[in-house]
DNA sequence: CCGGTCGTTGTAAACGATTCCACCAGATCG
DNA sequence: CGATCTGGTGGAATCGTTTACAACGACCGG
């Protein structure tokens, strides 16, 4: 692989010359810069980025650590930030936490070694020691999705308050009383807040939320299944279980399938996150929709804000409210292809 | 950010007894080596991986070019890669080509720069020159999922020749006659092969394969919804749609339903690629699939064999047909549960 | 004709690590 | 007792860039 040097040499000027060229520095003549140019073909070099990166001490990468990526939401979300880093002239180096803070940490660690410019996570279970750390050392930093409290980052998220409240509505229009609810982790802020909004809708509607009918989840489908059999095992079961996360809903309706029983004959389902696949299980799956998207190119806007110097702001996006058959036929019929599928692209 | 310098300066040793601490290089004094250590500790020191890769000239890091994140078969497939690579201690960048030869070009072009130790690619439509280029250039390299003839890089593949061959004797089995295929874009290897094993299991029952059930697609779900809609506007449509991957099933599956139509009553569906969505889709659908984890796992391992100067091997795995409700009941009816659920982790 | 400015260029010093080489003390051996 | 080896150490070169600084010729105005 030729360097600088090469290109020097063969184009008859120094190295400062070349490099000159490569970044358009403006004092270099016409001559020496199509001189460059052509032993820059010639040679088809490339410059060095580790070397470049050295010396400028930055990488024009962005870390990206999230909690699953087998969890659509967080594909897209990760697709959207890398887009939207790529328009900046940026790259994304994705660390994927697996809902697991020893695997966090790793990448956390790793993207820090690799001096990248800065770091967009979405916190797996509180904050690991070693990023507040580097937060604080300045390490610019943005929370996407979920945030630690106290902690002095931005956060670019979706507010999920007001669609919860529409589903609540929706609900019980529909005439059910007995609602459940499959949280997510306590720790993690998406996991306690959607069982806060949930529990604050529900008492607008004077119906209240027992302990028996709040399910502990950890995000992944198999704890859905379990917080599901739980609820069936009741004496009086939940007319409804709602479920905080996409994969949790999925393993809701695993579970539901498993008894014989029918959604939403015997009991409705409800997710946060909407996905594509939702369109087409059996039934489809009301959900609450993030703007995935715009959230994803937020963050990266932040970042890159905060890394070239600009002031970076928080952002909130409100989540809306999709309905579909899991919860039950709604009074006025909807035709059925009214509903856009969420399955084709949603880029501009 | 501290330095090695610093370190030195802390525990009273040069930088290079710092090094070689740090590389746990033999002859290092144990007292030198404790005084190294506290001082690390105490600064809170992390080797600069930018200026290490620099000196040593590797990186530790592979670059994994993947067609399309969106598509849970390649989703799981990086993420196997991953888990795989840093059991190993190397570190994956994923490139996202969204189908798109332009942007595959750019990502590799960005490994390339960031001079990655090894690059995982699953081309888009044949082979860019810049990607040729680097394979003659001696960048280790190894194709996953697809390939490109005539180029000499290892392979790492499912071959779904049988298991095709098993769909279709399934389907001739529930008495389908006319069967279709949404093939993938022809340019890859994926795309064309799959259609030449239906082709060829086809003939084997002396079933034709008429143009007209050739629908061209290019592994997005526009393209399998617009081919099912071309299917059904024959004058003899299909009773079977067979869609080369899993989002061009999901498309057909939309336009066999905004039709009004019903699967497998009014037609029938198969797709290549299982995934965990498809146990949940109305109706679950009948899959060919591939062992993902394997073949990530086989993929790095025949990648760092060629970075670490073992010779690379080639290897080949085993589709296999899962059967569910897309395509008809079969003769004997199948126990709900007795279907393992693969929502759980296939993890070991 | 001389001093200053300007545009273009090259030399060399960084950046933060690894590693070759030389050096030195102390141990070992003939 | 002198030669040789051995383990521990530091100095300095190196990787491929960028960039401060100096140098240099041309040009211009006084």
């Amino acid at each position: 692989m030729s360097s600088i040097k090469d290109v020097a040499a063969a184009a008859g000027v120094s190295v400062a010359t070349v490099s000159r060229v490569l970044n358009d520095h403006p004092s270099v003549s016409a001559d020496a810069r199509s001189r460059v140019l052509a032993a820059v073909e010639a040679l088809g070099y490339r410059p060095n980025a580790v070397a470049r990166s050295l010396r400028t001490d930055q990488t024009r990468t962005l870390g990206l650590v999230i909690s699953d990526v087998l969890n659509p939401y967080f594909t897209l979300l990760a697709r959207s930030v890398e887009e939207e880093a790529r328009a900046l002239g940026y790259s994304v180096i994705i660390g994927n936490a697996d809902e697991r803070p020893e695997l966090q940490d790793h990448h956390v660690r790793t993207l820090l070694d690799r001096r990248i410019d800065g770091l967009l996570v979405s916190p797996t279970c509180g904050g690991s020691p070693l990023m507040l750390d580097a937060a604080k050392a300045g390490t610019p930093m943005v929370f996407v999705d979920r945030w630690i409290a106290g902690v002095d980052v931005p956060v670019v998220r979706a507010d999920g308050r007001a669609a919860v409240h529409a589903l609540v509505a929706h609900l019980h229009a529909l005439g059910h009383r007995r609602l459940a609810i499959i949280a997510g982790p306590a720790a993690t802020t998406t996991g306690s807040e959607r069982v806060e909004a949930f529990r604050e809708a529900l008492g607008e509607y004077g119906l209240p939320l027992p302990d028996a009918y709040i399910g502990q989840g950890d995000f992944q489908a198999d704890s859905g299944r379990r917080a599901t059999e739980r609820f069936l095992d009741l004496a009086e079961p939940p007319e409804v279980v709602f479920a905080a996360d996409n994969l949790m809903a999925l393993g809701a309706l695993d579970a539901v399938r498993d008894r014989g029983l029918r959604v939403p004959d015997d009991i409705a389902l409800a997710a946060f996150d909407d996905i594509p696949w939702f369109v087409h299980t059996d039934p489809p799956v009301t959900a609450i929709a993030q703007p995935t998207r715009e959230l994803g190119r937020a963050a990266v806007r932040a970042l890159v804000d905060r890394i070239e110097g600009r002031p970076p702001e928080s952002v909130t996006l409100p989540a809306r409210l999709v309905v579909r058959r899991s919860c039950g036929e709604p009074a006025s019929a909807q035709a059925p292809a009214a509903q856009p599928s969420p399955m084709q692209r949603s880029m501009p």
